[in-house]
Order: structure tokens, then C-alpha cells, then sequence
DNA sequence: TATGAATGAGACTTCATTCAT
DNA sequence: AATGAATGAAGTCTCATTCAT
């Protein structure tokens, strides 16, 4: 496919060629999944040989779950770490959400790919797929953590219960946006969410008011 | 044991071919998505040779669609519409999101492969994907519907954000669920969703109130 | 690729379903060849089942071979006989040659399907191409008794030669038009043609004129 | 035999491979024609696994187009440019008649192949017949201008019209030969060709002589 | 006189991967 | 650090043909 007609050439530089690597992968397996990702298509749009992608990855499986990697340090990044203390608890939660929010539109690729490999269900279990439950499950530990101290008194399963609803409420939004296109404000979305989440957590934490 | 009427006949039964293609393809494409699901082990699954299947479906994107196709049905049968007018708003409400939570334990496959299928981005669009975008939204209005009757004074755009909210959060828990296991109780968290819901559109319905 | 979604009805009538598979086949196989023409296109184009097609036809070669024998006899047809005794060798020769070229514009199906098969070589040779090779010897035989009418001083193995040669002709320019298209002006190419055999006959019958 | 430094090598030579891949090509392709042409028949002949024939040409189109290239380009080397001026116009016409007659039966493959696809309409065209048809146009301006240079005094559409007499001719004749088979005396029917020509053309070129 | 359904073989093409250089 | 060439397996789909009805 590639041809031998193909008459490119470049210094080598390993990291680059890594780099453009993963670029081409993530765009790839961000809008085809695993399946639709071939190393032919990869190979095309990062201009490189199929044969040095194998000198870079140990194959297809390493080469995706590089890209999960990658692109969840890069969403890392783009998650401002809020003040500390900012305020009501109402005010922090509804500033965490947008501040996730607009992370996941300025860095959609992690969770795109996420939520993909994470519905599938493979003989053999793509790396990158356990990755990915690996790093939502520790995020999810961090959430339960933030949701337990804005709120003491909310029994353990309640936490995980509110935790749950709540990352659910960020992918289910998330995938709308992916699906109906960049019109969507995501950050009034995930804002809506937080105060939903907020209040319910509130009356849970104080039954007494009733 | 079948009795010897059974005479072997591997002949000429239209309607039950096509009902073991569907069958052995929601299986698979539930599982792997549009790539992942080959007409060979289509084939292997439901014991017809290929090229049977094509004289059922004209292509492999025929054959998704008739698929999604049927498994929105098989879904919608699922869903028992609930007795017109039973109490309350919130009492009302939280017994559709039962219905619909089992629903979906029932008969998973319509949106799970219909999220896969949303989810992922190629070239030329599945048919299977626009049937299922607009099943969905045909969906979203009736909800909206629903919500603007049982709160009459929200503002239409109120209405819709809301709806778009209740999907969405519905499509969360679903993939939650899908990912983690059949332990998750779905019911309950539906539940929790239409009550947060319910207490929001309350709200904001009655602004006096604060 | 039928498939079953197909619900057309017909009276039954054996003669008319004959001569819409020939007309289809005709039509496709005058453009695509042998290998390029198959039972399914045959199928869509005539609006009957394959297993229809094979009711009227042994198999696929015993078609083409009666669509070469009915394209033949549609062009015999084509070709005006000419009025046995019209004056000169010249015009005698001109006219039938505008008679064909004629003819050949008419009905060019004999031909072209012909000229195709001739042209392939495969392992066992379709029946279609052994009939128009017949047709075109018996053709050749002739259009040599004519020419030893007209020029009785010529020896045997010159009018062979001269009667190949105007085959050849023929065939050529035909495929000219063919090939660059009805701009062509066939009957006025046929004229010269004969022209030039004539005088080269001519010539050849009295050398003593030199 | 071939000594002990052919060591199984197999690998990596893509020149050569290339060339066995269309001298495989070439031989079924003239045969068989554009459908008939399989890749695993090719593939079969020359040795090479189907797949490997893809790293070498884009497609099948690629390939038969390929063919027609370097079999023209191997025709052209069998065309021995005449002694540029031999005598009179009837010698030099026949001279360059017979030069041709003996490279279309030492190259026929360029003319075989190229009226094969020539003859045929699909609806996409294959590349091979284009270059096949734009090459063979430049060989009628080719002739056309030595046509003109031997009879000056013809009109410009005179010439253009015995250029193509002269052409469909050739083929003709050839397609005679391959059809009848390897008795015909090619070079023999070519000279007479010429001599017809060059009759025509001199009593054209001067009208006063009658 | 037809045809719906089926089927094994084979079409073209892409796949992930390897390996000598 | 890279790549040209190769390859077996598998992909989607079409083929000519059959057969029970």
C-alpha cells in the first residue's frame, strides 16, 4: 500500500518519529476505536514506514495503549488544579466540574478512546483498555476522597453511590457532546451536573432539616 | 429426540435464516463494535456460510442497520409503559426510570451497540448510526414532552436541558454498568437520577420557593 | 444481492423471458466481455432471478453462445442484400461495402461480442466464440466467390489473400469506431476500403495494362 | 548449477520481483483480458504471494495499466527505425510496413492487451486503457506526419483519413493473425497494405495524372 | 414456467507482523 | 534509528450454479 514509490527521508530522531507516531495513532483510534485502527493508516498519516512503528511499539496492542498513556497525561495537564479553598462547597464542586469540562474539550482524546475500548468486549483484553479502568478507577478514588471531605457526614456508600453518578454523569455528557457536535456547551452541562449532585449530597448529609 | 420430522431439511426457510443472522450479529457487533464484527464469524456463529448472509443483507452495513433496527424494537417491547397517572410527579417519574433501568438489563444491546456505533467516526457514515441518532432523538422529544407536562411553567429551553441531561445521564450509568458488571444495580441509580431530576425541574419550576 | 426484498410479478411466458435475458446479456456482454459478464447483471438488467436464467440456459457459455447466435441473425437481417447486377465492379464493390458498414452501424453487436471472444485465449473455449468463428469463415468463403466473380483472371490463393485483407479491414475500422466513437463516419471508411481492393485487384487481374 | 552463492536468499529484491510480476501479468493479461486477469492467477505464475504483488502496484489497475506501459516501451525497442531515405515512397512505406508486421509478431503483447481493453466499456475505466488509447494517438500523428512528408500535396484531412485507414488496417490484420494463428504471413499482409496506401496516396496526391 | 434460498469457490484487497539490511 | 520487501491470514463481497417448491 505504502509502494515503493514513497521517497521521504529524515534525520533520524527517535523521539520525534515517536511523537508523530502517537500523534497520527491517537487521531486514528480516537474516531475508529481499536478495530479501525490499522497500522497502515497510522503508517499514512504520520508519513513513517509501517516497518518503524515496529521499531517504536512492540505491536498494534502496545502501540494504543501508548497513546492511552499519552493522552491522559496530556488531559492531566489540562485539568487546572482548583484553589484549594474556594469558597462554599457548592462554589467548589460547580468550579472542579467546570474546570473538568473545559479539560475535556481542550483534551477530548483520552476519554474519547477511553469510552470506546471500554465497551468493547475482546477475547483477549487490549492493554489499553485496562489501563483505562485502571486510571478512572483511581480518579474515581480521588472524587469518592474530595466528596467525603466537602461532605463528613455521608455514609461510605453513599459517597461511592454519589461518586459513581457522578463520573457517569461525565461520560454520559461527554458522549453527548461527542455526538452532536461542538455546539454543545459542555460547561453549563457539567455545571448543571455538579449542583444537581451538590444538593442532593447537601439534604443527604443533613437529614435533620426535613 | 426432535422426532423423525425432522427431515434434515436445510432448505428454504427465508424468515429463519434471517432471524439467526440477526441473531448471531447482535450478538458479535454488541461485543466488537463495526469493525470487530467479521461476516466470517457471523457466519461461524449462526451456521450459514457467507455468502448466505448476503443474499439476506446487501452489505455489511445493511446487516448493522437490520440490526440496530431490531434491537430497538426488541427494546421497546421491553419497555412496559407505565399506568398514565400515578401520583405524584416525583413518583411518576422515578417509576419510568425503573421501567427504562430494566429495560436496559433486559435488552442491553440497542444502546450498547448503538453507543459504539455513536461513538465512533469513519468516513462514510454507518446506516446503523443515523438510524440510531435519530431513534434517539425521537426519543429525547417524547421525554421532553413528558417533563414539560408534568412542569407545566419551565421554559422550553429549561425543558430541553433537562431532557438532554436525563439521556445523557441514563447513557452514563448504562456504560457503567457495561464496563463494570452485571453487579451494578441499575435500577437504583436510575432511580437516583430521575429523584435528582425530579428535584431540580421542581425548583427551578417554582422559583419563589427559595 | 437479489435478495429477497424483490416482488415483482409476471404471466409466465417462456418466449418473452427468453428474449429479455438475451437483450440484457447482449447489452452486457458487448461492453464488458465474457468474464466481465455475470449471471447477477445479467439478473438485474432483464429483472429476472438468476435461477430463472438457468431455467432458460444450461450455463453461462451456453448463453453467450445464443446471444452470439441471435446477435448474427439480427445482423443478417441488417444487411440489405444488394440487386444482383448494378453496374460496375467499382460500384458493385462500394455498394456492398456501404451496405455493411451500414449494417454494422445498426447492429454492432455480432461483431464487438464477437471480436472480444476471438480475442481471448482461455483453457477451454467458449462455445460462443467457436460459432462466430464459423459464421465469419463461412462469411470469408463468401465474400470470395464474389470476388472471383468480378475478377474471374484472378488465381485462388489471391483471392483469399485479397478477401483476408478486406476482412481484416473491416474488422479494423469497425473497431476504430468503436473505440473513438459515433463521430465516426463508417460507411465512407467502408468505401475507401472497397475502393482500394477494387483497384488493387483490378490491377492485379491485368498485369499487362503495367 | 547455478553455484553456491544463491543462498536461499528470498528476500528483498524488489527490481527483480517487479519484473517477475509483470512478465507473470503480461502473459494472462494478453490472454485473458482485464476481468479474466485473477491476481492469484498471477500470483500462482509468478511466484509471489498475492499480497506481495499489492506492495508493488496499488491495485489491479495499477498493474494491468503497468503492463501496458512496459509493453509498449518493449514494442517500441522491437520497431527498427528505418534508414531514414531508402528510395522511393512505395519502398520506404513498405519497408517501415514490414519493420512493424515483424515487431508486432516478435512484441505482440502491447497491441494484443491494449485492443482487448480498448473493446471493452465498465463503467470505470481502467487506467491501462487510457494510456493505451492517448499512446496510440500519438502514433497517428507520428504516421500522419510522415504521410504528409512522402505526399505533400495531400489535404490535411486527406492524410488524416489515410492514417487512419492505415491504422485500423494494422489492426485488423493483426487481430487476424492472432485469431488464426501463427501460419499467417504477417509481413506479407502488411506489405500489401503499404502498396494499397501508397496507391491511393499517389493517385490522390496527383488528380492531373487521370 | 418459474423462483427463493442456498452454497463452495474464488474474486480483490488489507491486515498485522517480520526480517535482512 | 530506520526501512524496503515480503508474507500468511483474514477481510468483504461476487461468482456460477443447484435444488426444492
Amino acid at each position: 500500500m505504502t509502494g515503493p514509490q514513497t521517497t521521504r527521508r529524515k534525520r533520524a530522531n527517535g523521539v520525534e518519529s515517536r511523537q508523530r507516531i502517537l500523534d497520527a495513532t491517537v487521531e486514528i483510534a480516537g474516531e475508529r476505536g481499536y478495530d479501525g485502527t490499522s497500522i497502515a493508516a497510522v503508517s499514512a498519516k504520520c508519513g513513517l514506514p509501517a516497518s518503524s512503528i515496529y521499531w517504536h511499539f512492540k505491536d498494534k496492542d502496545d502501540l494504543i495503549a501508548a497513546v492511552i498513556e499519552r493522552s491522559f497525561e496530556t488531559w492531566l495537564r489540562a485539568v487546572e488544579l482548583p484553589g484549594e479553598d474556594a469558597g462554599t462547597p457548592l462554589e467548589r464542586v460547580t468550579m472542579m466540574a467546570a474546570n473538568v469540562a473545559r479539560s475535556l474539550v481542550a483534551a477530548p482524546d483520552f476519554l474519547r478512546l477511553g469510552l470506546m475500548l471500554a465497551l468493547e468486549r475482546r477475547p483477549t483484553e487490549p492493554r489499553g483498555r485496562t489501563v483505562f479502568l485502571q486510571v478512572r478507577e483511581t480518579a474515581h478514588q480521588r472524587i469518592a476522597e474530595i466528596v467525603a471531605t466537602l461532605f463528613p457526614s455521608l455514609a461510605e456508600d453513599v459517597v461511592d453511590t454519589l461518586t459513581t453518578y457522578a463520573v457517569a454523569g461525565a461520560d454520559g455528557l461527554f458522549v453527548h457532546r461527542e455526538v452532536t457536535g461542538d455546539s454543545v456547551d459542555l460547561v453549563a452541562l457539567f455545571e448543571l451536573h455538579a449542583r444537581l449532585i451538590h444538593d442532593a449530597a447537601a439534604r443527604m448529609a443533613a437529614p435533620a432539616e426535613r
